[in-house]
DNA sequence: CCATTAGTTTGCGTGGCACGCATATTTGCG
DNA sequence: CGCAAATATGCGTGCCACGCAAACTAATGG
């Protein structure tokens, strides 16, 4: 049931949150303007709230949907696969695969990295980063409890697999930003953190 | 070195976020302006944003100094007394001491109860609740990182630890919240989220 | 006790944002 | 083709964050 209209719609909030992300990495987030994104993206200033309500959220709106995705891959990933190995290639798949990563202006132009860095660094973007990272965890936190048959009602476990799990994940990536070049390659990281994770994060000796 | 000016910026902040609190509990979000809040804090409209910079923020600034000071409990525990250990109980004063508890308008009124519940649940906040944990966990990071004698610029270790102190109390917050009454003691929850954290989350049987 | 200086509060003005409401336009369906 | 539902747009409103300059107040040194 892919209509005309689910498609228009879908295709004009990506040209919205993408055209968002675009311009903030250009001229840093309060040097655009809404109006600027919705003429960016071909469509009516007002049209931009019925979208999106801020445009915090609509710069996040990437990020959100990628995190989304890794509840999707775990669901996805063979029902006998131990449950710390399923989250790890769950989570990695984010990275590795990548239609999106293509369509990146300037995959490695030093300029749009100094730009997506500002813009990672500016507060009023990072709560609602962190906002959509916490609606993803609820949707991880369900697969987690279906594939270990606990109950999300009255277990705290899937919540606490899926909290830890992405914060893997957004350790890795700091990680990784904060690296000087040549960074150490983020599936590296992300293994290693979630080995970590589900050792139990003991204490190094000192 | 405790200025009468000092003292006067801290107790202008703290009424400045008690009564955005306050307010908001009690009218709802979008039923405070901020000159309610400055005049209830008796200060000029225009002050208020020479505290906070945004009616959000000025909310969640009472959750940003009680998970700050998380990190100053754990740098106060015994130097030999195990990591986890440690870190259990740096996170379970935060709930048990309380002047600040018995500061509460009325600790068991129903109405109070659902008017901070109704908060929490207000998208508009909730961005900026997670900012307050990301900048306590950094605190708690670097606190765990001199107690492991480990490498914030190189290991991921203590931001891994951090994170995942971090979300196994707001779980154990969240599970407590929605919990029907009588509820689950907090400090039995937050135990047995640090409990299963450091136990490496195990998958169980099925 | 007073004068100088640095830090704080305040009022005013500006640009921008989120959103309600009414209207026009487009899509899906019989 | 024509209707009903969904969507886009235009306009108006209230609020908010913040720059700037002036009034004020605490701290410091004579």
């Amino acid at each position: 049931m892919t209509g005309l209209r689910e498609r228009k719609k879908a295709e004009t909030r990506a040209a919205l949150g993408w055209a968002a992300i675009h311009l903030t990495a250009e001229r840093g987030y309060d040097n655009v303007r809404v109006e600027d994104i919705a003429e960016a993206a071909g469509v009516s200033p007002r049209t931009f709230n019925n979208y999106f309500s801020s445009k915090a959220e609509a710069i996040a709106s990437r990020h959100l949907d990628r995190s989304l995705r890794t509840a999707a891959a775990l669901r996805e990933r063979p029902a006998d696969e131990p449950l710390w190995a399923a989250l790890t290639q769950a989570s990695l798949e984010q990275f590795t695969r990548g239609p999106e990563v293509d369509a990146m202006p300037s995959p490695a132009h030093p300029q749009w990295v100094a730009g997506v860095r500002t813009m990672l660094a500016e507060p009023a973007l990072q709560g609602e980063r962190l906002r959509a990272v916490a609606i993803a965890e609820a949707e991880l936190a369900a697969a987690v409890a279906e594939r270990t048959g606990t109950d999300l009602a009255t277990d705290m476990y899937p919540r606490l697999v899926a909290a830890a799990a992405s914060a893997a994940v957004a350790v890795a990536m700091q990680h990784y930003l904060d690296s000087p070049d040549p960074p150490t390659p983020i599936e590296r990281l992300i293994t290693d953190a979630f080995t970590q994770v589900a050792a139990g994060l003991p204490a190094p000796p000192r």
